[in-house]
DNA sequence: TTCTGCTACCTTGCAATGCAAAGTATAGAA
DNA sequence: TTCTATACTTTGCATTGCAAGGTAGCAGAA
């Protein structure tokens, strides 16, 4: 699967990721997977765990380390109320943007001339 | 109406004013217009501009200057076949994304754990 | 004429963020 | 031991939206 250009992802990947987290406790590691499962392509490390770090100090996310049965500790993130303040303004502005899109991509055809 | 978040716009800005000029000429002013018109928000020129500069050094826009009658001469940009192929790609991208968007959201809570 | 406002374009420099690259550490298999 | 998969962290760069400021043409009012 093609992945998705960096540029196209700047603001989606964090409110993605808040989304993931509002379904269930997750932890850096397996996002990955679990962005994969959904499409958005291979995300590197190397963008997942800043951006938990961010969240975390913007007081969204809390994190608990907690040990894992096949390999090193995780470290498990749920939802702060501001977090879930986050999802929501979010998912309006997704709509939004989405429905813009929508706007644009059904207006093939039928525009006006002068 | 609220404005889309910039960082949201990264990258999908390019490719909805691509879309807009495969749809007919263009201008840089009237781009702000046709942008709110289709819910993306008030794009400001410092935005428009610069992209549209960069788009034609690309070569994927050609533009050429015309009176008006009304004011200022404008300036018309319209695709090159390099922009048709952009146009292309970014749709794909942008249904990737979306599709990504509708699985995270419709999925509401049915994710497998380990 | 001068002033005001709309139209129209351009440039500089900053802020935000995805990510490549590199490093650290745990656990199990070879 | 060595290798592989898991798991977290950090540094620094490239990209891009945009605030701010500038230039200029045209029309109507004073």
């Amino acid at each position: 699967m093609d992945r998705i250009p960096s540029q196209m992802l700047k603001g989606i990947l964090e409110g993605a990721i808040l989304m993931i987290m509002a379904q269930g406790e997750t932890y850096g590691y397996g996002l990955h997977e679990t962005l994969a499962d959904l499409g958005f392509g291979d995300i590197p490390e190397g963008t997942i765990y800043p951006l938990l770090l961010k969240l975390q100090k913007n007081g969204q996310i809390v994190g608990v380390r907690h040990p894992s049965a096949t390999g090193p500790d995780r470290k498990y993130y749920h939802l702060t109320p501001l977090g879930e303040d986050a999802v929501t303004a979010f998912q309006g502005q997704w709509q939004q943007l989405a429905g813009a899109m929508t706007a644009l991509i059904t207006h093939g055809g039928d525009h006006d001339e002068d």
